[in-house]
RNA sequence: GGGGACGUAGCUCAAUUGGUUAGAGUACCGGCCUGUCACGCCGGGGGUUGCGGGUUCGAGUCCCGUCGUCCUCGCCA
């Protein structure tokens, strides 16, 4: 306690956030950065920031080192406590009722002027926050995010051990697979010519673990994808990844209902509703032309193509006689202009390659808009009829394929979400979307791929017998989606050795690569596996969702920018000729001439 | 890999049709001020206009290339 402390000692005994009119009187000390500092000539007021919040600390003419205080420095003060006048409270702050008149002052590190200004309220470009990443996590909001995050994850951490899942972790060095994402390699000194993989999921463990009898596993676990980037998505990310024994899908479906309802209430107060509906994929994509659709809002796509057809519109007509749909919705009686749809929506429409966007203003009498000449007469109110329109609603159409037209409407329904306030951001809707395709056809590979991953469990274990067509099989894996997001994915597995031979067999991987690739996990199938199953959530998403973000970006302490590089230090970088020689690797084409560049420009940064 | 936007002082931005010495706010440095909390006032330093080339009497501005950042399509089992 306070008793033990030598002068000048300038540990803390507060933190900056902490100090309410209570402790007036008390002598304490504060460490922190000088967030403020206004100098009045003989009185000197600091504002002193941790990650805790600000103090006002008053120092007197005394202080003249004070003078020598800029932002971000680092210092120590000891003070007393005292309260405010009145007219002197700041009401905006936690602490502004009191502040800390100094007594003694030690100054732990100076501070250069900084790139990024802590205390302004603009914020630099991305670059500048990304290299000086440790500046910009000063700021209260930064902070504030990676607190949620941490938050979320202790959160869900405890309700997987409630639910007696055991954590286990999973190699990060491990073997490259043939399917999915490109792979990340890292070469091996020891061996050879051979690399290691880092993984994409921990997939195949998690299901070793349930060959081992583990029963119920889950991890924090790292993962990582070598793809292009996106606003959602970073090369190396982390999913809270899961896996059970003895389970079909509602028994998934129920223990993250259980988990998540835990996770919101505790991290965030809130309640959500469970179960979470369940939509199958086929229905997703008819009714919202999205397999990750945002349920929270209505404008649902509607099938007007019978309708169509007692029209003379060739536009529709020449898409159904290629085999397309003709889609609509009914956006409401909304305030467009001619222009703002004719040219804003039209070119929404076109994100989903649309070539255009056919409109109408309902009405009995025929309505208006691009439409409005082949919707005549009776035709007029069974349009109307069709997507439930009220006189005046603006109903918007596209005729094309079917995959376009879907596309093409979800983009002008996400749109509209945003353009006419359609949702609360602080609702959450979640909906477990099933019963995806087990297989898609890849035209120019000519070849059969897996929808999910090639462990995914049919519908139908037999995988509908010899000859059958495989785009008709119908696959147990399932997503998670949350407003218009994908927040995960799961599947039930396949446990059998032959089956999943089979799967194999219609991806065309051939049984040396079967052998070469899986062969351990085949064998270990052999061994008495039991039925299993899981579910891996976006833990980045997730975090950045629930802090009312739309990049995960600020949810990652250290992210990195669009072309997977680390700005902050700067990787990846070349390496040494002998670190090189060390893995048994030789640089060719492109990778010579841009190493020897990276090497020049290293050279420069060395001291003058 | 494709498309779009952007790159000017430490930071955020401005700079007319291609025209004189590239400006402002903020930060920083110095001076003044005992109650501010976006303190105020006075003064000062600070620029390879991302980089390279071209057109021009003249380029921050126009053209070509290149590097980087963001968004996006492809991609992401």
């Amino acid at each position: 306690m306070a008793a033990a402390r030598r002068a000048g000692d300038w540990r803390r005994t507060h933190t900056c956030g902490e100090l309410r009119p209570a402790h007036v009187g008390q002598t304490v000390t504060l460490n922190g950065w000088v967030h403020k500092r206004r100098d009045h000539g003989g009185i000197y007021f600091v504002d002193l920031r941790d990650r805790y919040g600000l103090t006002q600390v008053v120092l007197g003419a005394q202080f003249s080192e004070a003078l020598k205080l800029s932002g971000e420095d680092v210092i120590g003060v000891t003070g007393t406590v005292v309260v405010r006048d009145a007219s002197n409270v700041n009401k905006e702050r936690e602490t502004g009722a009191i502040e800390v008149v100094a007594e003694s002052l030690a100054i732990l590190s100076k501070a250069k002027t900084p790139p990024i200004d802590v205390a302004a309220s603009e914020l630099p470009a991305v670059d500048t926050r990304l290299k000086y990443r440790y500046l910009d996590l000063r700021r209260p909001a930064l902070q504030k995010n990676l607190i949620h995050r941490a938050r979320l994850i202790s959160a869900m951490r405890a309700a997987f051990e409630r639910e007696s899942f055991v954590e286990v972790e999973t190699p990060v060095l491990t073997k490259a697979t043939p399917e999915g994402a490109r792979d990340y390699l890292v070469p091996s000194r020891v061996h050879p010519g051979s690399f290691f993989a880092l993984p994409q999921s921990p997939q195949i463990f998690k299901q070793l673990l349930m060959v081992a009898g583990m029963d119920k596993y889950f991890q924090v676990a790292r993962c990582f994808r070598d793809e292009d980037l996106r606003a959602d998505r970073q090369p190396d990310f982390t999913q809270l990844d899961m896996e059970m024994s003895f389970v079909e899908e509602e028994d998934v479906f129920a223990v993250w209902e259980r988990v998540l309802a835990a996770t919101f209430r505790e991290a965030m107060g809130i309640e959500l509703v469970t179960p979470f509906p369940r939509l199958r994929h086929a229905e997703a994509l008819e009714r919202y032309g999205s397999d990750k659709p945002d349920v929270r809002f209505g404008l649902e796509l509607v099938d007007v193509a019978a309708w169509a057809k007692k029209t003379e519109f060739k536009v529709f007509l020449g898409a159904l006689e290629r085999g397309g749909r003709v889609l609509g919705l009914n956006a409401g009686n909304v305030a467009f202009s001619r222009k703002e749809i004719e040219e804003g929506l039209n070119a929404v429409a076109a994100l989903g390659g649309a070539k255009g966007l056919a409109w109408w203003k309902a009405d009995a009498g025929g309505g208006t808009g691009s439409l409005a000449r082949f919707a005549a007469g009776p035709l007029a109110g069974e349009l109307m009829q069709l997507l439930s329109a009220k006189s005046g609603d603006l109903c918007l159409f596209v005729a094309d394929a079917q995959s376009v037209a879907r596309k093409s409407l979800n983009e002008v329904r996400l749109h509209l979400r945003a353009k006419l306030n359609l949702v609360d951001p602080k609702h959450y809707a979640f909906t477990w979307v099933t019963h995806f395709p087990l297989f898609t056809y890849d035209e120019d590979a000519k070849r059969w791929f897996s929808e999910h991953h090639p462990f995914t469990a049919p519908e139908d274990w037999a995988l509908g017998g010899p000859g059958a067509d495989p785009g008709q099989l119908m696959s147990r894996s399932y997503d998670l989606v949350m407003n218009g997001w994908e927040l995960g994915s799961g599947s039930i597995r396949i446990h059998r050795s032959e089956v999943q031979e089979r799967v194999f067999e219609i991806l065309g991987i051939g049984p040396e690569e079967r052998q070469e690739k899986f062969g351990f996990l085949l064998e270990a199938l052999s061994y008495g596996a039991p039925p299993h199953g899981g579910f891996a959530l976006g833990l980045d998403r997730t975090a950045a969702l629930t802090a009312g973000l739309d990049n995960i970006r600020d949810v990652i302490a250290f992210p990195k920018t669009a072309s997977a590089a680390d700005l902050m230090c700067q990787a990846p970088s070349p390496v040494r000729p002998e670190n090189l020689a060390e893995v048994h690797i030789q640089l060719a084409g492109q990778a010579l001439t841009r190493a020897a560049k990276g090497a020049a420009a290293a050279a420069d940064l060395t001291p003058k």
